[in-house]
RNA sequence: GGGCGGUUAGCUCAGCUGGUUAGAGCGCCUGCCUUACAAGCAGGAGGUCGCAGGUUCGAGUCCUGCACUGCCCA
């Protein structure tokens, strides 16, 4: 039977097949082991994408990186677990839900909750699976199994078991505090999903006269509208203008009340006037001084941020028509002294853009400082590595100034909050008292345990995030002490961007770190801090851009789509790509430019496996070539012995080395070295100069059948090794390739399950085999270098004369096939003197060597070529000589480094007075008028 | 304001603990349809490593300052 692969590379016709042969076939899904076997594991948990989310660059980076990684795991035979999913997503999910409803004219509130809610799982089981399905078109390696929504049943009574805990710790609280309120999603959101921008805006100056008519004080301030609510006036109690005010009423304008001076450090004598306002229930620093002075709290905006009844003559009004209202009226009255341009940074919802107001809020609060503590040792003892290690810093800086965490959200769509209230309003767990104690506990309680009473649950939901923190064990099936968790938990590594860094990572460390240690090991003895960690590394990735460096967003209408490239280029190509441009720490600069490099190297594999399918079939043909015997050829301990044909040796060396090194590549995630390691020997080495030379030992006929043979089977081999050596980085193709090689008889159901090279430290040999096979490839390329000089035609052959030692001799004289063949060579000569001063010679360290052929060579090139080529060496020779007559250099410098420069230093004495004979030669020929042509 | 990076060829980036002649891909120029591949082959041009000091026998690499620039946090 023929290999048959189609005459061009096109993606589009292998890949779909691939992917859905890989999920149909269950490829990737991991057992559960016996923890006894010892198999080293690797287990990864995917970063669950939002549901409501589809495929961008970043996730096809971060898909891309994981996925090389895993495979790579896989291949080197450990058990491997890529474990997906999808995240709820509360706002988000929320958000789009809502306004899918609007089209229908219909509120959220017009189904009520539970119908909601409903409508949420409809909406996630039509289209919440999108994102994987890319995911699956990517041929990612997940266990699909394995699969887990954060609203899943089990994990949903996993984050109830976590709550309750935390609460029975005294860990979670509830209370009245200031919280970043987004008008819009009209729900509290954490400091993280606030972004700031600056903006310029306005700082006023207004007066407030004192109470008792004896003057003023002027505070400055850049929302002027929040006066309403003011409960005071703040001055440093170091700042000797206002020290004989303190303690002085003012009466404040538009709501004519009388408002204390106060004390405070937190009022800062550089910003403004020195004085500013108090608005105890609208900015967080105004909260904390109400709270130290006992000033009551008066919210004066409702949820939609517009000014309620406490707001006087500005009630119904939106918090920007009162600011113009106010700034009005403050300046008819006379109040307003004035108005300065000033930058200020202003909090946005990260979901939806709206100006969040901080305002005073009833939430629920995870103490964070003992979980803090935990987190920080947990990397400052080194069970977490970071990579790139910069972010260990970054991660460490956050977590040392931390603040407590509010994980309520007004949302319908989350995991509701297992908390309840009495609806006896003079029981201690009513709701309308402040300080209720709510009911709180593993099972829904019926009625109220002290009173009888009947029970409503909290209607918050917790912040999606606080389920995500959960995952690396949840999804693992804590709370029950399962065999998964003793086999698979830490997860090896989390791969993310820095942009959840915070979000994400190091909460998954705070949970990890806090209810880990309470879950024993498989043995049943204690878990150590080291085995309680989430993962044991952080990679975090870059970020893709435009090929602008602009971050890629819908507004700039900059976005890439994996899938739309992905269709074009292939997802090989695109994969090679981002892992070829992924250098830890810097950002990928997307570029089209690149992807077709990449889908040009995917068709030099594709044509090259032509190249050794069609002398298969040509050795089949001929009797020397036997499919059962690739097993055999492609495994197994294999040496080349010195009699070789140097070129075997040589690839063979070259492949070891390159294996070496993409493992050790891949293990401190250089991505992009791995990556240009292997393309390098694909393209560079095997392409380049072995098939070459291979197609000289192409026959498989008669006499030359033995030979024929020893050079395709090398080549196969070669071959197939470097289809796993690729796998990882290009799936699909070496897929495609591998089961066309193997012909229905693969030794596994795919390439994936196969054996990564695990590649060798060179020995004597083989480095020899490298220099020797250099020499050769050096005198081609000098070879045709000089043809290209002397125009010759590219058919034309020609004849060369070489000056050279015995041994390179030797080694040339046994190559003058493959320097025939790569130069155009028809005839090798050795003279028995010096070229050196031949125009046009190649004088190397190794031989000397011109082109014998009967053309006028271009004086004026050949001088310029020698001239420079002269400098350059004297250069060179005179640092080398300084260097080597440098007493300090000589003591200090390294034994290798003085012999290196020794060794060079002689090759130049050499060089130098060669080149500046054969310069002399030319000039004395030119002047002469000798034609200065040779042969 | 605090913190973390970056500045190397026209573009995008490598260059690991300082060590002989600073690399790659793309782009550019010249010549080739050499039956695996024109998505290819061969040859070539192109860099005072942001600036200024310092340490060192030796600096793209380490230190200091400056300039420009990106990001995170407040």
């Amino acid at each position: 039977m023929s290999h048959e692969l189609s005459k061009t590379y096109d993606p589009s016709a292998i890949e779909p097949r691939w992917a859905e042969y890989w999920e149909k076939e269950k490829l990737f899904h991991v057992e559960t082991l016996d923890t006894k076997t010892g198999q080293p594991v690797f287990t990864i948990l995917l970063p669950p994408p939002n549901v409501t989310g589809n495929l961008h660059m970043g996730h096809m980076f971060e898909h891309t990186e994981s996925d090389i990684l895993v495979r790579w795991h896989r291949m080197r035979g450990e058990t491997t677990l890529w474990i997906p999913g999808t995240d709820h997503a509360g706002i988000a999910t929320q958000m789009l839900v809502e306004r899918q409803l609007a089209s229908e004219g219909i509120k959220r509130t017009d189904l009520g909750r539970e119908k909601f809610v409903e409508r949420v799982w409809e909406w996630r089981r039509l289209y919440g699976g999108n994102i994987l399905k890319q995911m699956k078109r990517l041929g990612d390696s997940v266990d699909w199994s394995r699969e887990y929504f954060t609203m899943d049943e089990n994990l949903n009574r996993a984050v109830r078991e976590v709550f309750v805990r935390l609460w029975e710790q005294g860990l979670i609280y509830r209370g009245e505090y200031i919280v970043n309120w987004c008008p819009r999603c009209l729900t509290a959101i954490s400091d993280l999903e606030v972004v700031h921008e600056e903006q310029q805006g306005k700082l006023y100056e207004v007066r407030y006269p004192l109470a008792d008519g004896s003057g003023s004080i002027h505070i400055a301030t850049t929302r002027p509208e929040t006066m309403l609510g003011d409960l005071a006036v703040a001055v440093n109690p170091n700042d000797e203008r206002y020290r004989d005010l303190i303690g002085k009423n003012v009466r404040l304008p538009l709501m004519n009340r009388e408002i204390p001076i106060l004390a405070d450090e937190l009022a800062n004598p550089e910003f403004g006037t020195g004085a500013v306002k108090v608005t105890p229930a609208h900015d967080p620093n105004d909260f904390v001084i109400g709270k130290r002075h006992n000033l009551p709290m008066l919210k004066i905006m409702d949820e939609h941020a517009r000014i309620n009844q406490n707001g006087g003559a500005y009630a119904g009004l939106d918090r920007y028509e009162a600011r113009t209202r106010v700034l009005t009226d403050l300046e008819a009255q006379g109040f307003l002294v004035n108005a300065k341009d000033h930058v200020l940074s202003i909090g946005k919802c990260q979901r939806c853009r709206t100006v969040v107001e901080p305002s005073l809020s009833m939430q629920w609060f995870l103490k964070i400082q003992p979980l803090a503590d935990k987190a920080i040792a947990a990397v400052t003892n080194g069970h977490i590595r970071f990579t790139p290690e910069n972010y260990r810093t970054i991660y460490l800086n956050w977590m040392n100034n931390i603040y407590d965490w509010c994980i309520s959200r007004q949302l319908w769509w989350g995991h509701r909050i297992p908390a309840w209230y009495c609806t006896n309003s003079g029981c201690a767990h009513s709701k309308d008292d402040i300080n209720s104690q709510p009911i709180v506990g593993r099972e829904d309680p019926f009625k109220c345990p002290d009173c009888g009473f009947s029970v409503v649950q909290e209607t918050d939901v917790l912040d999606t995030w606080f389920s995500s923190a959960l995952l690396p064990f949840t999804s693992l099936g804590w709370p029950e002490h399962t065999r998964d968790l003793d086999v698979f938990y830490p997860t090896s590594l989390m791969v993310t961007g820095f942009d959840i860094l915070f979000f994400w990572v190091a909460r998954m460390i705070m949970m990890g770190c806090h209810f880990m240690p309470d879950m024993p090991v498989a043995d049943g003895s204690k878990r150590a801090a080291s085995e309680s960690v989430p993962f044991r590394e952080v990679y975090i990735h870059a970020l893709v851009r435009d090929a602008d460096r602009q971050k890629m967003s819908k507004t700039k209408g900059n976005v890439v789509d994996p899938i739309d490239i992905t269709n074009k280029y292939g997802t090989d190509a695109v994969r090679f790509t981002l892992a070829s441009m992924a250098s830890p720490g810097t950002d990928i600069a997307f570029n089209e430019s690149r992807i077709e490099g990449y889908r040009n190297f995917a068709n030099k594999i594709w044509n090259a496996a032509r190249f050794m399918f069609m002398n298969i079939d040509k050795a089949t043909e001929a009797g020397a070539w036997k499919q059962e015997e690739l097993a055999s050829l492609v495994s197994g301990p294999y040496k080349l012995d010195s009699s070789a044909p140097l070129v075997d040796r040589w690839i063979e060396a070259r492949f070891q080395q390159t294996a070496y090194d993409v493992n050790a590549a891949l293990k401190d995630y250089r991505f992009d070295e791995a990556a240009n390691l292997v393309y390098q020997f694909f393209w560079g080495d095997l392409c380049a100069w072995y098939i070459e030379a291979v197609k000289l030992r192409s026959d498989f006929s008669g006499g030359a059948r033995a030979q024929g043979q020893a050079a395709l089977n090398h080549l196969v081999r070669m071959f197939e090794g470097s289809l796993r050596l690729l796998s990882p980085f290009m799936p699909f193709i070496t897929e495609e390739i591998w089961h066309a090689l193997w012909q229905q008889k693969a030794p596994a159901k795919s390439i994936a399950l196969t054996r990564f090279p695990p590649g060798a430290e060179l020995g004597k040999a083989e480095i020899a085999a490298i220099d020797q096979m250099e020499i050769i490839k050096r005198l081609i390329e000098g070879i045709r270098n000089r043809r290209a000089d002397l125009k010759v035609a590219p058919r034309e052959k020609i004849a060369v004369r070489i000056f050279t030692q015995a041994s390179t001799r030797a080694l040339i004289d046994s190559n003058r096939d493959l320097i025939g063949q790569g130069a155009g060579v028809d005839d090798i000569e050795f003279s028995p003197d010096s070229m050196a001063k031949v125009p046009g010679a190649q004088t190397t360290n190794a031989y000397e060597m011109v082109v014998v052929y009967e053309r006028k060579i271009d004086v004026a090139a050949e001088r310029d070529r020698l001239s420079k080529e002269l400098e350059r060496l004297e250069s060179e020779f005179g640092n080398a000589k300084r260097q080597l007559g440098n007493q300090g250099f000589l003591a200090k410098a390294p034994a290798a480094v003085v012999e290196g420069l020794r060794r060079r230093h002689a090759e130049l004495e050499q060089l130098v007075p060669k080149t500046r004979v054969a310069l002399q030669e030319l000039e004395k020929n030119s002047k002469t008028g000798s034609n200065g042509s040779h042969g």
